[in-house]
DNA sequence: TTTT
DNA sequence: TTTT
C-alpha cells in the first residue's frame, strides 16, 4: 500500500534536443532539461524574470513521444514526481546528488519555435495542428534503463 | 509578467527537527527534510515501498509556524516550487547543486508521532487537536535569508 | 491521444458515511461528500472560514477501500478529475447538472473522529495506526456502474 | 487559520468569447467556459475522446487579462479552486447548483485559433510572441461583483 | 533522517 | 453533511 504524495507540475520550454537512449532490455529512455520561467520580486521590490531549470527523464511510450515530437524550444506541460539519485563521485570521492523529474504525463503545447520542423522527426503536420495540445500517459513503466554511462546501476531505476 | 508553471505537492513525514535560522535582516528561515513514501513495482514485479527525501525551505510566517509546530515525524502537506541552487565547491573545485522545495503553503496533518509533544516547542494542546489540519499561507515572502554558512550569497535568494 | 489537463486535489473531511452500491456488472461504486475548509477575507476584510462541499465518486478498488475505511468525519486527501453530468429533470423538464470529482487516488489521513471506530466497518486497529497515511491508486477503472436510480445511463459513465 | 486543500488545474481551450462585467464597486468579472479534452476507454475498450466543460470565473487583474487576451479558442492553463453556488429557482422552486472554477492563476498558451486577432483586444504582437506563455497571478482579490442578473447576492461572493 |  |  503506497503512502504519501509526490507530485510535480511543470509548464515550460525544452532547453536542448532530448537525449534518447536504449537499455539492454530495450527500454527507451529520454532525458532533457526544461526551463520554467518565473516572475519574482527582487530585493528592490522590482519584478524580475527568473528561469528555473529542471532535469526530466521519461521511459517507454512517453520517451518515444519525446523522441518523435519534442526538441529544443518545444513548450510542454508535464506531470511527474521528484526523484533524487545519489552516487559516489570517483574523482573527488564526494557524494553527489542529482534531482530529476520522472515524467508520468506530458502535453505538447503549441508554443515555442521547437515544434514541427527540424532535422529530427515530427508528426506535426503544420498549420492548425501545430497549435493543438496532445497528451500522453505513461502509466505502466517497466524496465531496466541503461544508465551505465552515468555510473548508474539498476538499483537506481525508479520502477 | 511571469511565465510557466513550477508547482509541487508533497505529503509526507518530517525527517528531523527543522533547523531555524534568522537573517541579518530579521527574516526567519526554516529548513528541513521531508520523506514521501511511494509504492512502486520492482524489476520482479513486486510492489516495494520506496522513500523519497526532499529538502524543504520556508521563510517568514511559514517558517514561524514550522518552528512552533513542526518537528521530527510530523506529517504535513505542502505546496511549493522547485529550486536548484548551485555553487563552486571550494575543496574540489566542482560545481555543486542542491535542489530544494520552497514551501508556499503548508497543512499540518494529524499523523505521526511528531505532533504536539517533545523537547522543542509546540502550540498543539494535545488530545483531540492532534488530529486537526491547519493550513498556512506564505504569499508575500520578502527578505535576505542568511545563507552565509552555506556559501550562499544574496543572489541565490529566490525572492 | 488524450489532450488537456483536468486535475483536482482535495484535502478535507467526509460529511457522511459513504454510500456504496454495486452495478449489474459487479462494479463497486462509492459516493460521498467532502468538505474542504477555506479561509478567505470577507467584504469587511476579516478572515472568515468557509466550507466548500464536493461530491466525490469512486469505483472498483478505490470504492472498496472507501467502503472499508472511510466514513463520516474521516480526513482524506484525494486526487481526481472534474466531471459534470447532465440530465433532463422529469418533473420540471429542466436540464439539471451535477458536478462530481472522480477519485483517482486517495490517502487516508490521521485527522478527524471518523477513523477507526463506529458501526460500519473499518480495518483500522485504532490507537497508533489512526495517525497513519495510507494511499491507494485506481489506475484502471473498468465497468458499468448502475446509476439507474438517478436516471443515468451507461453513456454517462466516465470510462 | 485556513484548513484544507481545494486546488484545480485545467489545460484546455476556451469555448466562447468571455463575458466581461463590472460590479457596482468597479470590480471586473470575467466568466467563460473551458473545454478539457480527455481520452478514456469506452465499454468496448476503445479509446474515445471526451470533452469536459468547466465554468470559469475570474476577478480584478485576472479578469482584465482575460478581457484583453482571451477569446473563443484560446488555449490556457489555469490554477483555481472549486466553488459551488446554490440558489432557489424562482420558476420551479427547485434548489439549483452551479459549480465554478475560481481562477487564481492563468497562463496563456500558444495554441488554438483564438489568440492574437479579432475584434476585441489583444496585446499579442503576432509572430514569435504568439507562441509564448504568459502567466498572471491574482493573489489579492477584493470586491463585490455584480451578479444581480443571475440572482446572485453579495453573500455568494467568494471573497 | 520520517512513517507504516 | 465534515472539521476546528
Amino acid at each position: 500500500m503506497a503512502k504519501g504524495v509526490n507530485k510535480v507540475f511543470l509548464l515550460g520550454n525544452v532547453g536542448k534536443d532530448p537525449e534518447i537512449r536504449s537499455t539492454a532490455g530495450g527500454t527507451i529512455v529520454a532525458s532533457f532539461s526544461l526551463a520554467t520561467a518565473d516572475r519574482a520580486k527582487d530585493q528592490q521590490g522590482n519584478w524580475q524574470d527568473k528561469t528555473e531549470w529542471h532535469n526530466l527523464v521519461a521511459f517507454n511510450r512517453t520517451a518515444e513521444i519525446i523522441r518523435d515530437y519534442v526538441k529544443k524550444g518545444t513548450q510542454i506541460f508535464v506531470e511527474g514526481k521528484i526523484q533524487t539519485r545519489s552516487w559516489d563521485d570517483k574523482e573527488s570521492g564526494q557524494k553527489k546528488y542529482r534531482t530529476e523529474i520522472l515524467v508520468n504525463e506530458m502535453s505538447l503545447l503549441g508554443g515555442g519555435p521547437g515544434r514541427g520542423e527540424g532535422a529530427g522527426a515530427s508528426a506535426s503536420s503544420g498549420g492548425y495542428s501545430r497549435s493543438n495540445t496532445s497528451s500522453f500517459d505513461q502509466r505502466t513503466p517497466a524496465a531496466q534503463p541503461d544508465y551505465a554511462d552515468q555510473g548508474i546501476t539498476d538499483d537506481d531505476i525508479p520502477f
